[in-house]
DNA sequence: GGCATATTCAACCATCCGGTTGACGATTGC
DNA sequence: GCAATCGTCAACCGGATGGTTGAATATGCC
C-alpha cells in the first residue's frame, strides 16, 4: 500500500469512518466526543482515527489530555480528480451532498449502529 | 457492508482494480485482455473484474466465450458527490487526472507490477 | 499526592482480502 | 469428435482489518 490512493480510498471504504468524517465537518472534536455517539469501545474509535490520519484525511492535535480532530478535506483532492476523470461529472451539486449527508450521517437521535441493519 | 459507498470506495482502493479501470477508459476489453500487462494469474484478474462488477463499476457481458467489460463511470456518481461535499473542491480540472493517469496506468511497455516500487 | 479523565497500547480473535494452483464448464474451430 | 481457448470455481495460504478487553500513559483537578 504505497500510493496515497490506496490509503485514502481504503479509509473511506469504511462507512463508521465516513460517518466520522461526516460528523468533523462541522466541528473539531475530541477523540471522546467522536466516539460518542457510536456504540464501540473507544479503542475501536481510536483506531478509525489512527487509520483516517495515516491517510490525510484528519489531523490531530494534542492540547491538554484532549486530542482534536480536525477534518483535513485537502487529502480528498487527488481521489476526487481521479474519480471525476472517470464520470465527467457536472459540477459539484452541492444539494446531492446534503441528501447523502441526511442517509449517512449517524441518526444523532437514536441508538445507531452506523448502519440500520 | 451494505452501503454501495463502501463497495465502490473499497474496489477502489486497490492499484491493480484502478488500472483496469483506466484501462477500460479507453476500450471495453476481454478479460484475458484485461489480464495481460499484468503479472497475475487470470484468476486472479477474474477476481478484481467480479469486484468491480459487484461494485457497479464495471458490467460484464459475454459474448461467445469471450466476456467483454465495460467501465461504468456512473457507479462513481454517488461517491464523487460524496467526496466533492467535504473539498468544494474547483470545477474538474481534466489536465490534473491526465497526469494522474500517467502516474497511474501501468506501463504498457515495460513488465509492471502495478506499481514501480 | 491522589483520583478522575482522555487516549493509546498490547494482545487477542474472527473474518475478509489478495493471491495462488488445479480442476472444471463453455465455446470455438479444424 | 477433439483439442485449444476463455473464464470461473474451489480450496488453500499468509497477512491485513475491524473489533474486543485490560493495562498503561498523560494530563488535569482538588
Amino acid at each position: 500500500m504505497t500510493d496515497p490512493l490506496d490509503t485514502v480510498f481504503a479509509a473511506l471504504a469504511d462507512p463508521t469512518r465516513r460517518a466520522i468524517l461526516s460528523m468533523l465537518l462541522e466541528d473539531d472534536m475530541a477523540v471522546t466526543d467522536v466516539a460518542e455517539p457510536f456504540q464501540m469501545s473507544l479503542a475501536g474509535i481510536s483506531k478509525h482515527l489512527a487509520i483516517l490520519a495515516g491517510a490525510g484525511l484528519i489531523t490531530q492535535e494534542k492540547r491538554g489530555r484532549v486530542k482534536w480532530c480536525k477534518l483535513e478535506p485537502d487529502a480528498l483532492r487527488a481521489a476526487s480528480v481521479w474519480m471525476q476523470g472517470f464520470g465527467q461529472f457536472e459540477p459539484v451539486n452541492l444539494d446531492a451532498f446534503e441528501r447523502f449527508l441526511a442517509a449517512e450521517l449517524p441518526g444523532e437521535d437514536e441508538g445507531l449502529a452506523v448502519q440500520g441493519d
